[in-house]
DNA sequence: GGTTCGATATATCGAAGTGATATGATGATC
DNA sequence: GATCATCATATCACTTCGATATATCGAACC
């Protein structure tokens, strides 16, 4: 399964720690995802991360005083009845940090190819692109051109060929307009990265 | 519940009858929509339509009954790609019809306002929109258009602020000229609205 | 001074959608 | 005549979504 999700956070945690709200605001003015991700996605994805050892919360930030932080969640005994209650408000913040295993699996998460398809997931990829590898970002976007090619040709064929009325083939030209507006930005990425004038070297391929 | 697609393939039976397999290559090839709906939700929904009664399996084609003359499948072959077979070859593909209240209920949903904030759900309104009013129509672009506007002053706020690298930076402001090429199209979809020009009438408002 | 309002913050639930996979028939290609 | 691509329906586990509940804080307003 893919979990872009689970990428993105990684890819956020990677710059510092953050806490679940504060990730949703960050997927949307750093990495670009234009709907806000619900919270439904986010909380279960951190426990999960957590679970599997990729992130840590590392404090629970109580609120005025309230002592006593406990040193390690320990699994909150989340009743489930219908009166959980008794949570402070905002009850403290649970702020993550990614652990060294979780640093391994986001760049290897982030390098794989797999299903990387969708507009979404191929943004947030370049917008974290600076943990790549000059040649694994090459592949990236190349394989991004490829698909947006062929998809192109594909709506070209649907506008020409089809009996659509004039606001579905509407609908079609204007997709057309922004695959190739998608191309063109990939190109220009491409030619960026072949001038060896990327923004921000991170990491190199091994010689 | 906004149930995108359920309005999409309501759309698409408005039109003529279809099954299951062809809804797929339908909402890509004329309501626009990039990435392939999977089958685990057009089964899925044509079932939960069924059950509502807002359509109705009209007719489950036998294999290798081979009615010589395929006269609901109509003009197919028109697929891109090489000779496709005109030929049936298929077990019994389970063919729908919208009934009238579904026409009712598709007509109801397309012109509710609720959700429609997402690019995909817009898109295909836009291309069913010769079922809707013009003064519907006109409601759904601006509703668009100030949302669109927002997002427009929200990445630019993020591309002026934020000490992102430059893949981030170049994420965003890609994403900020998606978002300007959308709303130049709306703009003339909007004008042609005002010019009556309109591609084709279907609905005119009450007087 | 009170109150409403919006942002901050976590959490859970049911429903909807995804990707993978199974099954199988048919026609096309080698 | 074996194999491959396409057509076609279906189901499964998992993810993601939208809605909702709860609660605190600061600002704005009367």
């Amino acid at each position: 399964m893919i979990r872009v999700l689970d990428i993105a956070i990684l890819g956020l945690l990677m710059e510092r720690d953050h806490h679940g709200y504060e990730i949703r605001a960050q997927l949307r003015d750093r990495l670009g995802i234009s709907a806000n991700v619900s919270f439904g996605s986010i909380y279960p994805a951190l426990a999960r991360l957590e679970r599997q050892g990729s992130v840590e919360a590392v404090a629970t930030e109580p609120r005025l005083s309230s002592l006593s932080t406990g040193s390690l969640s320990g699994e909150r005994a989340t009743l489930r009845s219908r009166r959980t209650s008794s949570g402070l408000g905002r009850r403290g913040r649970k702020v993550y940090r990614i652990t060294e295993r979780g640093r391994r699996e986001f760049v290897e998460l982030l390098a794989n190819p797999a299903t990387l398809d969708d507009a979404r997931s191929f943004s947030m990829r370049v917008a974290l692109a600076k943990y790549l590898t000059p040649s694994l970002r090459v592949g990236l976007l190349e394989r991004r051109r490829a698909d947006l090619l062929e998809r192109l040709g594909e709506l070209r064929a649907s506008v020409a060929n089809a009996e659509l009325d004039g606001y579905a083939r509407s609908v079609m030209e204007h997709a057309a307009r922004g695959v190739e507006l998608d191309l063109a930005w990939i190109e220009g990425l491409l030619s960026s990265e072949r001038s060896d004038n990327t923004p921000q070297q991170f990491v190199r391929d091994a010689k």
